[in-house]
DNA sequence: CCCATATGATTAGGCGCCATAGTATTTAAT
DNA sequence: ATTAAATACTATGGCGCCTAATCATATGGG
């Protein structure tokens, strides 16, 4: 994602001040902590997915399978709505599917009455990854919090509630495409 | 980076639950609420360096240039270095010089002293592309954190830290590499 | 009933980032 | 002088993501 091995520091920003005058180093420098603390989690939880065959794609294509398959027996989803629920391009979704499926995860099979559609669902295998992965995966989770206090878990919530929700009011100043 | 347009909620675990007894529910929830704050940042400023033509690598390697040069007047430094300071491989980092410096933001000059080296330096249109993009760039990252109080960034900071040591402290247990 | 339009899945092609492995060159160390 | 280390680079490949185009299927209005 994003890495700076060391993170600059108020001292590396003093000689750029000077030329730009709007600087706010305690902002940037709170941001690139954030980048920094959220690119070394990504990285530590990939390699522990990457150690079960899995990408974070791919893991959370599993999770939202095991989720409806939770909830509608069984049913699976397809291709389209899991792309809707990931947040990715059908296309991107179609890669995804192909990797799982030559993997062994998933299956994929034809729906009944739309014969545009398609259905994924977890293999026994795909239900097996997860069942491996997932206790020990949420787990490392936990334990990474484990220093947290309750009463700071919810401040860090709402601080970061705060931020998502600053950044979802002025899309357009932070220049993300509309869409 | 990550993305899962809803963030599982309660409700969702729930059902896991009996079958993933462990689960830390309020952990988990932060820490996707985190990766999904983080990403849609990366994902904000990523497309506004784009339109200058830089990604976020690039950019980093172009302020560590501008920073050697506040530095050490104008010396320059060589692609091990950059690739140490930014946290890549060198191959990564030979890659991303051969595209800086097709598009005109680097120069490489062969070293006097050592030939096997190469000092890199930005141009004057790196140079300017950084005078452009900076100003804005850190504004728009002053104006996202606009809504925190400076407690509110202190306390944040102070968790965000809390998590980075813990992280730090148990790069085994969360299965990152040693390297 | 038919055709325009919408929808779903896929393919093709591309870019960025990143890694490993191997090469050539040069320098340093013993 | 020989070996080891360092530097840069190339080749190759994977992953994630995109856009654009294609094909098959549905659907609804005329």
């Amino acid at each position: 994602m994003f890495y700076m091995k060391e993170l600059p520091n108020e001292e590396d920003f003093r000689p750029l001040v000077p030329e730009y005058s709007s600087l706010d180093t305690s902002s940037v420098m709170l941001f690139y902590l954030f980048l920094q603390v959220g690119s070394d989690m990504l990285t530590a939880f990939e390699s522990y997915l990457a150690d079960h065959g899995v990408s974070q794609g791919r893991f959370i294509v599993l999770l939202l399978l095991l989720r409806s398959q939770m909830r509608n027996n069984g049913s699976g989803l397809s291709p389209s709505e899991l792309a809707k629920q990931a947040g990715v391009t059908r296309a991107t979704m179609t890669g995804l599917m192909k990797g799982l499926q030559r993997d062994g995860f998933i299956e994929r099979f034809s729906h009944d009455g739309d014969r545009r559609k398609v259905i994924v669902r977890l293999t026994p295998k795909g239900k097996e990854s997860l069942n491996v992965i997932f206790p020990d995966y949420y787990a490392r989770i936990a334990e990474l919090m484990n220093d947290l206090e309750d009463e700071e878990r919810e401040k860090l919530s709402m601080l970061l509630h705060k931020v998502k929700n600053k950044m979802n009011s002025s899309k357009q100043a932070l220049a993300i495409g509309a869409q």
